[in-house]
DNA sequence: GTGAAAGCGCTAACAC
DNA sequence: GTGTTAGCGCTTTCAC
């Protein structure tokens, strides 16, 4: 363990740990040769290999990788850029990312761009400095001039949980704004008339929502009554969102929300007030969340798969990184109405 | 923005990207002189900061954080380390933290190590391998060759969301045993006596469970009932977990739970079942998440300030990577539970 | 206030 | 299969 200090020059201190250096001359051999049977073992021989596997455990080695980056322009590092993390929706996708890129030997460091974007720019600027191999933005609306900075670093990118006509780089997502037409639809096929909708201002529940409201329109229905709640939603937001909607003169009878929170606030102040659902109103989420399934009624909610997204963008970005071509850059995941109780 | 190409020789491509050698050119200055333009301005002399600026602009050149990173031994990025990022538990920690990091302008490294801990060490040596300035272990509990690989680093660390008697490091969290013990108090005070308590089996839970069950017996109330459901807790754990409660023999008056997920479980099946809370059962959650307080009934719980943890985390942290004293090292942060109509 | 030189710890490129 | 050399892009040290 205590090997030769190296001689007090008047030079510089470095950080004291074992290098790869130490690792070699313990075990005989050139420093490349240590980084080889590191990185590329079937490329030394047995012998060399088991002195190095063993220099490596007398000393507790752990390769720099900040060095290994700078030296190969690979940094085995990957960027999520979320709008906020607390908000539940993207959790699952982050979870699957950060284990398919750990499983492959990438970490994971998370941004959050905040949902109005002005943090967006200098965040970009932070995450490009650190020469990720990979960037994903998620449920992430970009600055043009991030877009062109993202460009100009030459980092693959993927983008997620929507669908874009002019994808920077790659992408996996679905349609919003399909989401909005097959909700109504879907309602109208279960014979309610009075539809509304409670939605969060971000820009991709209001796509949903003005598809939800244009469709209904063609099917012949009333005006869709809507009520906008600022991002992230939350159970709060959905029980005083209902109670805005009946104090408005007018019935209704299906309320679509633009998450499962908003959805069991709904929901909850239904309960509150005597509306049985869904005999008297039906109600529709978005995220099939977790605890959506066992809620009593069990609710209805659009399915996304937040895991396949997010294992899918490890795919994209460890192939890019690893030079292997990507030919499908662009995958539309899609989505599905899960019926359950609530409608 | 069209720099000459650099002699086309036998060597290295590097990444192509602009450096600061390239801006420090474009400005007439030396590459060190742009350096101080960019980290420490006040060094130099109006004039040069003039001309490395707006060559900084036009080239529009990032910094490469793992040249400087690895030429300073000080990375700017933190690693967290939770069990998993989609418990919502520690997603406010985790979201103050990676914003008190950003506006100090370092980035945060997410590590899920999951509740077993056999992927402990891997992701460990994943995050030494990257030199962060600290690491902040959230609710976890580390291997003794995790705690010695994490010490021979010589990398800040801070242990958060518990209070152990033997810290590695620095420290922000708060004492399981008394949580457990403060609710067996306040339920008997309110006049409950005969206690259950439905827990995830994460070693803290466990804790909270036992300090719980043995402060009941001091008060001289019946043996508690207890469920355990494995972590991470969930909604439709927490229905099954009153079922089994109530298949059992004996009554229950005031039900514990691990977590605010697991207690909006029980409250759904109770209500399923016909039982009133609070008036045949009290519900007493843990974490207060956002949806506690509108819950119908609203969920009493215990309050945990996950942010200030985050925030504390973050100074601790940063500090000591700017070579400032830490004198205190250990938080306590407390807790609070909070009463609301479920009991 | 500014600069020259010398690395930080690693790997790509080319030998042998 | 193994070694030599020359950097990756930045900052520290020391000098002016």
């Amino acid at each position: 363990m205590s090997l030769e200090t190296p001689s007090p020059r008047r030079s510089r201190r470095g950080s004291g740990a074992v290098t790869l250096h130490d690792v070699a001359r313990l075990a005989g051999v050139a420093p490349i040769t240590a980084s080889r049977a590191v990185n590329t073992p079937q490329q030394v021989s047995a012998e060399v290999l088991r002195k190095v596997t063993d220099a490596i455990s007398r000393t507790g080695y752990v390769p720099n990788r900040l060095a290994g980056g700078l030296a190969s322009t690979r940094s085995r590092l990957v960027a999520a850029v979320v709008p906020t993390i607390s908000g539940p929706v993207f959790l699952e996708t982050v979870q699957s990312l950060t284990e398919a890129l750990a499983e492959r030997g990438y970490q994971m460091m998370l941004g959050q761009a905040g949902y109005s974007g002005n943090r967006e720019d200098a965040l970009l600027d932070a995450i490009i400095g650190r020469r990720p191999d990979g960037i994903v933005l998620t449920g992430i609306l970009h600055s043009a001039e991030g877009r062109r900075r993202l460009l100009a670093a030459g980092i693959p990118v993927v983008e997620t949980w929507d669908l874009t006509p002019t994808p920077i780089d790659m992408l996996v997502g679905f349609s919003h704004i399909e989401v909005g037409r097959a909700v109504a639809r879907f309602l109208h096929r279960k014979g309610r008339r009075r539809l509304a909708v409670v939605s969060g201002d971000d820009e991709r529940a209001q796509r949903r929502c003005a598809a939800f409201q244009a469709t209904a329109a063609e099917l012949g229905l009333p005006a869709v009554r809507s009520v906008v709640v600022p991002a992230p939603t939350t159970l709060k937001r959905g029980r005083e969102a209902l109670a805005d909607l009946l104090a408005g003169r007018g019935r209704v009878d299906a309320v679509f929300c633009s998450s499962d929170l908003l959805a069991l606030g709904v929901m909850t102040e239904a309960r509150v007030r005597g509306i049985e659902v869904p005999k008297n109103m039906a109600v529709v989420g978005f995220g099939d969340l977790e605890f959506a399934a066992d809620l009593a009624p069990a609710l209805t909610t659009v399915h996304i798969k937040g895991a396949a997204i997010g294992r899918q963008a490890a795919q994209f970005i460890v192939d890019r990184a690893e030079g292997r071509s990507v030919d499908t850059r662009v995958i539309d995941i899609g989505f599905s109405i899960v019926e359950r109780d609530s409608t």
